[in-house]
RNA sequence: GCCGCCGUAGCUCAGCUAGGUAGAGCGGCUGGCUGUUAACCAGUUGGUCGUAGGUUCAAGUCCUACCGGCGGCGCCA
């Protein structure tokens, strides 16, 4: 038996094979029959390439016998034809059909209700294959972003003993005879990890049982987390804005076809440039009650609020110094005005926040003050208080939320589709 | 936690306002078609109308409860 050449359908249409025998593998995209043709359209993780199968070729029998999402391998000639979506056909000349599928459910009409139900069957869809390959290189992106920068990639547990910051929002779980916690962030363990090596970061899944019904919340979501020592909040806001541009630049450049097969306007992306517009909490305020809101100084901003900053910019933003009373027992106080804390999230237009971070708070007794007044219990937290007992040093940190960041960047209706198997309050299969 | 919307064939929906024999398109199957672009033409197949009660001579349609789903707010990344 003469072996061939087994190659990916993109290197097909990009015309590296005209005229050549080779062998592809793949699913059964579309069939659609003539008198004398049968066309198959075949993908593989690369893409999607027409076959035509002749009355006269002795593989008709398999191609008349073939259904919609069959897997197959198949020899053939590659041909430049006009006629073929992407310029190029192979004319089949042997095929073998590995598993015969039965009939598919998804067809051309769907809800996005029943594409849910089924969405261990979706991801094949040419739209999940782009969005996951995506997802993949922005990863990569960021890992290259931290590794370049002297950040070490840690790994931090899931399994959590006590709240990050409040208890209403963890998901408990029976550890043996004891009660446990999923975390909802790294941000703790993480903060250990700097004594050792004052740069880290990770990617990890966050758990959180907020019933939020919306499209930028999901239940279980990857976290995108560092710490840094011996940095400032100018550090942090630098370091986030460059990551930021990083990423989107990148992205463009790497994913052209991608972003091009599912129309993403990329401009805004090549438009990313460091540095962000940064205001306060207060100068937000202000803004805001000019434009007709009536927020009064102290309260948190609600969703319309960070939509209607966020067009104001147009463009990714920080919001930093804000009222110590709406932010987390860890958040570093300004020590010429203890009202407000270190703290700055990202935001962009569309979604909101996609991250948020700041200076954590490293003096012993300002942080059990803060503990104690938001009535939580010294000895949940007493590992925590070691890390300002022995050497503390001044440090920040930050958190962005991976799915957010790639449904601002590649204009997903819905967040779920930022990830292959979301979770959200009711979806949890497959 | 609060508010709104949806549930009828494998899928997408109409039928409900004003109660009276369960409909269409897609898919499947059969046949036709000179190269199709999720083709086209003809025929055919296909139903616990989400579930349980109630009103009524009669309920897919009206009422009540429940179940499932989607979205908005709040909370958050």
């Amino acid at each position: 038996m003469m072996l061939m050449l087994v190659v990916a359908i993109q290197d097909v249409l990009d015309g590296k094979y005209e005229e050549k025998s080779l062998t592809i593998r793949g699913w059964i995209y579309r069939k659609r029959e003539s008198k004398q043709t049968i066309f198959l359209l075949v993908r593989d993780a690369s893409g999607v390439v027409q076959c035509t199968v002749k009355r006269d070729n002795p593989s008709w029998t398999q191609a008349k016998k073939v259904t919609i999402e069959s897997s197959v391998m198949l020899e053939g000639t590659v041909k430049h034809d006009e006629r073929a979506p992407g310029g190029y056909e192979i004319a089949v000349e042997n095929l073998s059909i590995i598993g015969l599928a039965e009939v598919f459910p998804i067809t051309e009409y769907k809800s996005e209700e029943f594409l849910r139900n089924v969405r261990h069957l979706w991801l094949r869809s040419r739209r999940m294959n782009l969005i996951m390959k995506v997802r993949s290189e922005v990863l990569r992106f960021i890992h290259d972003f931290f590794k370049k920068e002297g950040f070490v990639e840690v790994s931090p547990p899931m399994f959590i003993s006590s709240a990050c910051e409040g208890g209403s929002t963890l998901f408990g779980l029976k550890y043996f005879d004891k009660q446990l916690y999923l975390t909802q962030s790294a941000q703790l363990h993480l903060e250990a990890l700097i004594y050792s090596l004052e740069k880290v970061y990770c990617v990890a899944p966050s758990f959180r049982a907020e019933k939020s019904r919306t499209i930028r919340h999901l239940t279980e979501y990857w976290h995108v987390e560092p710490e840094w020592a011996f940095a400032d909040m100018d550090d942090l806001m630098r370091f986030e804005e460059n990551l930021l541009s990083y990423i989107c630049h990148k992205t463009v450049k790497n994913c052209k076809k991608e972003m091009e097969s599912l129309t993403v306007d990329i401009s805004k992306l090549v438009a990313v440039e460091a540095p962000f517009p940064r205001i306060t909490y207060t100068e937000a305020t202000e803004r805001l009650n000019s434009k007709g809101f009536k927020i009064k100084w102290g309260e948190d901003f609600g969703y319309d609020e960070e939509k209607a900053l966020a067009e104001d910019f147009g463009k990714p933003f920080f919001v930093y110094a804000y009222p110590r009373q709406i932010k987390a027992f860890y958040c570093k106080t300004y020590r010429d005005n203890p009202d407000l804390v270190m703290s700055t999230d990202m935001l962009v237009p569309r979604i909101g926040e996609i991250s948020t971070g700041g200076a954590r708070e490293d003096d012993k007794e300002e942080l059990l003050r803060r503990l104690k007044k938001l009535g939580l219990r010294e000895e949940d937290y007493d590992w925590y208080i070691d890390l300002r007992r022995y050497g503390t040093v001044p440090h920040v940190g930050f958190g962005l939320g991976l799915e957010r960041l790639l449904t601002w960047m590649l204009d997903l209706e819905n967040i779920i589709d930022a990830i292959p198997f979301p979770r959200t309050i009711r979806r949890f299969y497959p």
